[in-house]
DNA sequence: TATAGCACTATACTTTAGTATAGTGTATAG
DNA sequence: CTATACACTATACTAAAGTATAGTGCTATA
C-alpha cells in the first residue's frame, strides 16, 4: 500500500515533471506559429508579425523573450544604421523536430479516431457525444 | 515567390492544426495527473480527487467530461444501490505514451541543456539569460 | 517638412483557465 | 436522528493569457 503511492508519487516526479517542461515551451497560442515561420529561415521582427497571421507586436516580443531564454532562438543584434535585428531558430530548436512530429501524428490519428466514432453513433443512432474541434486557419 | 508563401500556409494546415489538437487535450493543469491517475487502474470519482493533490471537484469532473468527449477515459455507471461510478483509461489512451514519452524524453534533455548553458555563462563571467523553472511538484 | 519603417515598450482592457465555497439527493453508519 | 459518503452542479470569484491601442527614438525616403 505505501509502495503504491511511493510509485505514484515517482511516476509524479518522473513524467509529470519534465512533460510540463516541454509542454509549457510548446503551449500557447503563438509559440509554434513562431517556430513555424523561422523554420523557413532568420527573419526580422516585422518580418515574423507579417508572417504570423494576427500576432501583435507585444505578443510577438514576448515569445521570442522566451524562446531565446529556453534556447530555442537566436537573437543576432547588426549595429548597422538602423540597427538590424534577426531572429532564427538555434541547433537545439532541432531537436524539438521528433516531439512536434509526434504530437502532429497523434493528432492527426486522433481526429480520425474521433470521426470514425462519429460514423458509429450516427449509424448505430445513438446519441453523438464527440467533441469535434472547431477549425484553425 | 508566391510558391513560398503556399509552402508556409501548407505547413501552417498540414503541421500546426494537427499539433494543436494534441496541446489542446494535454494542456492543462490537470488532464495529466488525472490521466496518470487512471493509469494505475479504473478509480471512482472521489478516489482520483484525493490522488490528483489540489484538485476542485468542479476541475475534476470538467476535465474528465473532457477526457471522455475526447475518447480517453470511459465512465462506467453500474446501477447498485448507491450509483458507483468508476472511470477508466481507454484502449485509445493508451496511443498518447509514445507522445508522453517524447515530451518526456524533451523536457529530460532539455533542461540538461540549460544547465549546462547555466555552467557556461557562470564560467565565462556573462550574465546568466536562461529561465530555469520552478519545479513542481 | 511630412511620412513611413524599424524594433520595440507601456497601459489598459477582455477572455479563458482555474479556485473557493456551498448545495443537491440518496443511502448507509453510528 | 444526525452525520457522513458519494458524484456531482451552481455561483461567484481570482489569476493568467492574450488583445487593442498608442507611443518611443531613430533613420531613410517622398
Amino acid at each position: 500500500m505505501k509502495k503504491t503511492i511511493e510509485e505514484k508519487h515517482s511516476a509524479c516526479t518522473s513524467i509529470l515533471k519534465p512533460v510540463r517542461d516541454s509542454l509549457d515551451i510548446l503551449s500557447g497560442k503563438w509559440k509554434l506559429p513562431i517556430i513555424i515561420a523561422l523554420d523557413f529561415g532568420e527573419k526580422r521582427f516585422t518580418e515574423i508579425a507579417q508572417e504570423v497571421h494576427g500576432i501583435t507586436d507585444r505578443m510577438l516580443s514576448k515569445e521570442l523573450r522566451d524562446l531565446e531564454l529556453n534556447g530555442l532562438v537566436k537573437r543576432n543584434v547588426q549595429d548597422s544604421y538602423p540597427v538590424k535585428v534577426t531572429y532564427a531558430l538555434t541547433g537545439h530548436s532541432k531537436t524539438l523536430r521528433p516531439v512536434i512530429n509526434s504530437l502532429k501524428n497523434w493528432g492527426i490519428m486522433h481526429k480520425k479516431k474521433l470521426q470514425e466514432e462519429c460514423r458509429e453513433y450516427k449509424s448505430s443512432g445513438k446519441k453523438i457525444a464527440v467533441k469535434v474541434k472547431a477549425d484553425s486557419i
